[in-house]
DNA sequence: CGATATATGACAATATATTGTCCTATTAAG
DNA sequence: CTTAATAGGACAATATATTGTCATATATCG
């Protein structure tokens, strides 16, 4: 065969290119998995938190759920089972970030919400550290950069919560 | 003054749509740290690994470590503490997929190799489960897609790092 | 009303992950 | 050769995280 000029050495499109990019980005991201937790709980640590517990003040500090969210939806909004929230939860309460009652329209469900102490912990202490944060991180991200990864990370986790729920 | 035309609504250069963003982007790493977790070990449990574990024999499979790392240099090379590393190789030798012994140019140190049951757990039954897994989450993603996603990890990582070792 | 589904608590086993401390062996530097 | 630094073991306390099971109270459906 006449060799007619392809450039034979360019394997971008090979299936172990792909392979080795990604081997290369799981590895990454589980370091990042680790590196978010120890550097984030680093950053709220003098107000007693951890990365965990900021997710849940950041979640219930929102206007939608004014009025608290039930066990089962805060589960579900973070995608922690129940069984790791009720810890995370506990602590929570027992440091006074956030105060758990039964719901009077459904009394099987459990509200949490922030308590006063937990909303100035969460508001005047531990915002402006997470805003020191997040710029001491993506200082060098543009508004694009950021954009771009928010959506690639919305892809991946889709795509982990289809895995998640099952294969059939 | 004479509207010349700007669409002040544009908040887009503000610092608090940036804030919103870094929110979000924070939220789904989060989110996305967990999933990893737990989808990751899903993916190879019939081979009685887990997601870290996978991390350790990757990083022992690469033919520039042939004969092994010390502890301390995968430690370092994974970015989790000694301490924690210690578990899961002691879990890791338990199982017989790795073995360790003293280094004999410095007798300090303890070199992490994998047993031959351990390279045909990680080669011939694993591998094709992490393949699958990578196709599943990375469906459709493009190579560039994966290469910008890529891209965007390093650079987090790199500055969680810079924090991590100290803002002096 | 009776069967069933749902929300949660309570408990257990296991694996990750951090920080911190104390100790020991070995190596390297002076 | 003495002192320093380094590598790691051993242990503890604490916090995340999963799965799985059993029990109970409450809703909802037929």
């Amino acid at each position: 065969m006449i060799d007619l000029g392809e450039d034979v050495t360019d394997r971008s499109t090979e299936p172990s290119v792909r392979l080795e990019l990604a081997n290369r980005l799981f590895f990454r991201l589980y370091q990042c998995a680790n590196m978010l937790h120890k550097t984030g709980s680093r950053a709220v640590e003098a107000e007693g938190l951890t990365t965990q517990q900021w997710a849940i003040l950041g979640a219930l500090s929102r206007q939608e759920v004014q009025r608290g969210m039930s066990i089962g939806d805060l589960a579900k909004y973070l995608m922690v089972s129940r069984q790791n929230l009720a810890g995370l939860i506990g602590r929570m309460e027992r440091d006074g970030h956030v105060s758990i009652v039964t719901d009077s329209r459904d009394r099987r469900s459990r509200i949490v919400t922030m308590t006063k102490s937990g909303r100035r912990v969460w508001h005047i202490q531990a915002q402006p550290k997470i805003r020191a944060y997040y710029e001491e991180v993506l200082a060098d991200f543009s508004i694009n950069d950021v954009t771009h990864t928010l959506h690639y990370l919305l892809k991946i986790l889709g795509a982990m919560q289809r895995l998640d729920r099952g294969p059939d």
